[in-house]
DNA sequence: GTATGAATCAAACGAACGTATGAAAGAGGA
DNA sequence: TCCTCTTTCATACGTTCGTTTGATTCATAC
């Protein structure tokens, strides 16, 4: 197996290091050392920081939000009216399955996505383009469709729900248990779990006043 | 008014901006220029940042475990058995309703256990302690006996989706909304819709498999 | 061979960081 | 007034940061 060039082993170097420290816990000089290039590489094929990290965040989200983008066509196909659980499951599933090559059993990607979703960083907002707001109004149609009760804010706050679930849950993933704590699990079991969860939370009936 | 005094301002001062902008995008310089102290003071009234951080999050999180606790307590004094939607308000209540005061609104205070939940910083793990965790696995003695039907895997997974949801949403109040998205709904509404989605959630039956 | 462009390298820049120091200021009792 | 203890202050130290520079290496085309 031939080794990679040198950008590719930066990208690589950066999306974990970054996942694991946060853009602000992590060096230049600690992802050029690991990605074993020399410390002027980032600035030769980025430009700076912040533009690597658009990089890398561009090379996680965008097959995700593809994934997502084909799964709702494909459902849109067969019918205008999807079962809840199944929007869910488009909605939700690319977040446990998309993973680039050489993640560790997703680790990388999904501490990448809270860390995305929760950094401070100013630089952060801009991380994520139009793509991911034009899938996301998508579904918002679609889940009104099937779910007329609700109105538009309280469904909002559902479909953060759905990303609150999936992002906290695969981080936790990555994370030493509190004592007591089973450990969560990853994989299989827990993309089950999460449909689960997240379709009975999505069909409950609106509060009444 | 009184001016507090230059303790309590760092501490109000550091609250505030380790929610805006995480533990390691806050400088003690910030710090000590928003309170209006001197950049020597959070040496001599904390020792170091590190050790400012934990005394913030003590003051945050503290009432919090305690009106969870509190609330659990009352419950089962009634009845061992409680229902689903009690338990949950009485767990995720008070992540709505503790705001210490001068919390705008409880801005500061969301953000702030976000930014503890997801701060990659290693000192961040140290944050909270037993006390917490305690109030969790009562908690999990409580849903278990309501939800015979869940494995303890399923019901930790259930209860961090408590957790994340009602952590993100909160977050997501004083966030710019994404273009074309509705502006998300803080107080009274939003915790009436909290608990309405996630007593659906935790009320599923596990899949069957 | 040799010229050319991309890629890599060691080294250094200025800025910002957390922390430490010792003097100055203030409060309270003898 | 004088002494003492707490608190505030300006300032500096040593590190680490992101970025830049200018030379060097290397493959390729002439």
């Amino acid at each position: 197996m031939a080794t990679p060039d040198t950008r590719t082993q930066i990208l690589d170097a950066a999306e974990r290091l970054f996942a694991e420290h946060g853009y602000r816990g992590t060096s230049v000089r600690a992802i050029t050392k690991l990605a074993g290039a020399n410390l002027a590489a980032v600035g030769y094929h980025f430009g700076s920081k912040a533009e690597l990290m658009a990089a890398v965040v561009r090379r996680v989200v965008e097959p995700i939000t593809a994934a997502q983008c084909a799964g709702l066509d494909k459902l849109l196909a067969r019918t205008p009216d999807p079962p809840v659980s199944e929007l869910v499951e488009a909605f939700a599933g690319p977040l446990f399955d998309e993973m680039p090559a050489g993640d560790e059993g997703g680790a990388r990607t999904s501490r990448l996505i809270v860390t995305i979703l929760s950094d401070p960083a100013e630089e952060a907002r801009s991380w994520t383009g139009p793509a991911e707001d034009s899938v996301r109004e998508r579904y918002f149609a679609a889940f009104a469709r099937v779910l007329p009760g609700l109105s538009p804010e309280e469904l909002w706050f559902r479909m953060r729900g759905i990303f609150a679930v999936t992002a906290v849950e695969r981080l936790q993933v990555h994370q030493q248990p509190s004592p007591g704590c089973v450990s969560p699990v990853a994989g299989e079991a827990a993309r089950r779990w999460a449909i689960t969860f997240l379709t009975a939370a999505m069909s409950a009936s609106p509060p009444l006043t």
